[in-house]
DNA sequence: GTGAAAGCGCTAACAC
DNA sequence: GTGTTAGCGCTTTCAC
């Protein structure tokens, strides 16, 4: 095939030298155009031709020269340790969008919980030069160890739950609020006996959760001794039903049950089901989180839900506040943003104990 | 801080010739070991000293320069078209790991059904030179154009479902056989009137199920007009529910319920229950995937498995072979993987239809 | 605004 | 195995 253009063997890709030649300006203009450099003044018909002449040659930047050149890529590391929570997909989700909209990209690692692997996948955001990092779900003391290279780097950092001992912004949810909204609202429907299917007590999350179980019900004039624990060994469906089984077994009187997040109340709905107690009618249970099946288990689950949208929100917010140098920050912040209470049918009336239905009888 | 070794200001990161100078070896040899190219004999020792400076120094490949003169990266691109599917996760996690296995770096992006969005991914991925490319949910006619650019660089590319008008290595599940799998099931349990709960029937995967259906239906000696069809709006929970609701509302005799997925099948036994009908006493449900969850449904779901784990083996298999120039394959590859029956408490025995009952009262 | 020129760090080609 | 060299395509600096 002849080429009808005395040009060099068109077997590569064109170049930005290519766009520039054949748009007739400097390749540093072409550059600034095909940039998007707005600190650059630029004549419109000028932007044009350079453009038309991108389009029309089929030019795409070479990611890799770029990079190298200017020791920045478009990435923005996020760092799941399990990619299949339905919340973390949430945030994901949400963060995914605000990053794409202002340009960057996502590079995705699921670390799966083993640490070596974080690490690993740590250091290698810094070798792609990510221009900021998300911890998703947070991390461990190890973490922020990990997290030294690239702060060393100046790459702005963003955890969605605390992290042990790191100096790191974190936006997350108020749980001890939320912990408050459902038990406030279990409090008003006349419940005075209370359980708590905890997480890892460990755990800022759960503790957080478990201060706002406490003092909501020690305010509400409950005596401790109606304010059980009872811990669920993980965050999973299968958990909150072995916890529940295990709970019931031994024979509780609450009947209002708070869980540590949606699956494990969805668990254990199954297990107070199965043990012939009825929802809301003699136990009521309130979840965290609100994720998508919560509205879709048998009985639609009542949920602290949390405010998604606004922490991805103020999330990427901060991010390329501090990506574009504007937020330098002495202090890491620490946002907590207010949940919401969602009531729908897993919450009732406290149901009348049997010594005052007695006395209703005897009328 | 005076810098005791006589080197240049210790600012930037260490570079190759940085190692080779420490190591006493020319930067070929470094470059060599560094990358790990076992096609260059390299004595131990020296490669252990090239090693051992590289640590010492904290030396870290550059990305961007590598792929800058190579040509090529180290990314896998995995695209999605909605991430919160939970086959789509199983699926993704497997392929994860066996990229990761193999030294290769996962490049996940998610349309969320946006086809411009796909293209412009499409092209990102030429952009980032990725290695390989795989579509897990497959894609549309659409999705087969924006292809050829990856096609022309010569990226092996391998889809999980089939693609319409692609000329792609396909390795998916064989959902005909999947699907005479269920129906044997449920006609070896004496079941005479059946449902399907299809998906789009436009589809490949759908039409797929629906063969397997009708021809296992037809060898069983049911009569068409026992093989109803009856279809779901989407693949979600609510799906099936309504999909079943109006089913029943209609006054379906079908006692043997074959849904399109896994969601739908739990979506259906909800309203099936709500109907007051009973599982499997009154009607058998059989899902197609085995999520995680099909085991936790209310009524453990019998099911269909797909081999997601041979399924993302034989993926990963055949794309590093192509990868690594083994495989130039003249044809397309189809391979359809057979699934399992995996048999819970969603089905049970035929219910004895009324006229034979009351002559067995009558003995 | 333009044009020339340097060079980011690496890989690959080559002669030794 | 070594050492030299060229250059991937881009961004940036600087003089104009």
């Amino acid at each position: 095939m002849p080429s009808p253009t005395p040009q060099k063997t068109a077997s590569s890709r064109p170049t930005l030298r290519d766009i520039a030649r054949d748009a007739g300006v400097a390749v540093t203009t072409a550059s600034v155009v095909v940039r998007g450099d707005l600190s650059v003044v630029i004549r419109p018909e000028t932007r044009q031709r350079i453009l038309d002449a991108a389009q029309r040659l089929g030019y795409r930047r070479n990611l890799a020269a770029s990079s190298l050149r200017s020791g920045k890529s478009n990435f923005i590391g996020l760092l799941v340790q399990a990619l299949d929570v339905p919340m973390t997909l949430l945030k994901l989700r949400e963060i995914d969008h605000a990053i794409l909209a202002r340009g960057y990209r996502a590079l995705l690692r699921n670390t799966d919980g083993d640490p070596e692997l974080e690490a690993q996948y740590l250091h290698e955001f810094a070798d792609h030069l990510v221009a900021g990092l998300v911890l998703i779900q947070g991390g461990s003391a190890a973490t922020s160890a990990g997290l030294v290279p690239l702060q060393e780097r100046g790459v702005p950092i963003l955890t969605l739950e605390p992290l042990p001992g790191g100096e790191v912004d974190c936006i997350t949810v108020d749980r001890r609020f939320g912990a408050a909204l459902a038990i406030r609202h279990l409090l008003e429907l006349g419940h005075r006996r209370f359980v708590f299917l905890h997480g890892d007590l460990r755990t800022d999350l759960v503790r957080q959760r478990l201060a706002g179980y406490r003092e909501t019900l020690t305010a509400g004039g409950i005596p401790v001794k109606h304010q059980l624990l009872w811990p669920a060994d993980g965050q999973g469906f299968a958990d909150g039903y072995r916890a529940a089984s295990a709970l019931l077994a031994n024979g509780c009187q609450a009947t209002a049950w708070f869980c540590n997040n949606d699956e494990v109340a969805i668990g254990a709905m199954r297990a107070i089901q199965e043990a012939g107690r009825r929802i809301p009618q003699d136990l009521s249970v309130v979840g965290f989180d609100d994720i998508p099946v919560a509205a879709y288990a048998p009985v639609p689950l009542t949920t602290i839900a949390q405010p998604v949208s606004d922490i991805a929100a103020a999330t990427t917010e901060r991010l390329f506040a501090r990506i574009s140098g504007k937020a330098v920050a002495g202090q890491p912040l620490m946002r907590r943003l207010e949940p919401r209470l969602m009531v729908r049918s897993s919450t009732g009336m406290a149901p009348v104990p049997d010594y005052i239905r007695h006395q209703t009888e005897a009328f």
